[in-house]
DNA sequence: ATGATATTGAAAATGGTTTTCATAACCATA
DNA sequence: TATGGTTATGAAAACCATTTTCAATATCAT
């Protein structure tokens, strides 16, 4: 039975806010900025180490930023990675449609001869409410 | 009418020897070990600089490894960055039936009251000769 | 040639992420 | 509640791709 890190749950908590993508730092900003009072809030290296395990665990999803930062959220059962980033506000929603589009790409794994398949798609535009 | 540092040539050069992508780090080894004789190689700052400013001129593409590093290739016209990426050996090809994606994409887009849109998509698998 | 502008190399700085290592927390069992 | 083995943690250092700095060159128009 897997020992539960007593920090995994924090973590959780802060991403579990919003559905917004967010950085190992951001993360850790948010946390210390939480326990201010209570207690000492976990190490930045903690949290890298929590959110690896997490996202090991399937739990988390990840994208990169466009400078090459890792992203991550919670998962959404079933979700299959299709995300739409406004790249003015970071505000990141799903993908209408998205059955076409896993539709079309299931046809194309099966073309390609490829195993062991996996994709990410990322669509960035301006959001409505940032334009 | 813009002056084209004498570098850029040999870097599109080893760019165009074949279609996989390359760090910029593998690039310049190149240069260094096909230099060996006549002259000295681009420093890799100039590699880095050049890679960027051909990126911004349109002629190549980039995407990132799984570890985060960018990678480069020449760029085909109307090449709307479809890939098809061994994890194993890193060949890229291009993914079959892009037709049916850009479609997709394009309803996507229409559907989600973003504007400036724009998407890379990144298919992984493991190739046939890999497999 | 002359000077204005752009390119280059070498080394240092950046900055996200990972590793190290010593310490502390945890858990099962006796 | 000791005991010992396993895992988590913090702090600092290491990593490593990428950028920046800055002084020295090359390039171009004239």
């Amino acid at each position: 039975m897997a020992r539960t890190p007593r920090n995994d749950a924090l973590i959780l908590e802060v991403l579990g806010r919003n559905r917004r993508f967010r950085s190992c730092q951001e993360v850790h900003i948010v946390l210390v900025r939480r326990s201010s009072g209570q207690g000492k809030p976990p190490s930045l290296s903690t949290v890298y180490r929590a959110l690896h395990r997490l996202v090991r665990e399937g739990l988390l999803d990840t994208i990169r930023s466009p400078d090459g930062e890792l992203l991550y959220r919670l998962c959404r059962t079933s979700d299959r990675h299709h995300h739409l980033m406004c790249r003015l506000c970071g505000r990141v929603e799903d993908v209408p449609q998205a059955e076409e589009l896993s539709a079309a790409l299931d046809r194309i794994g099966g073309a390609s001869g490829f195993g062991g398949l996996d994709y990410t798609f990322e669509l960035s535009g301006v959001c409505p409410r940032c334009s």
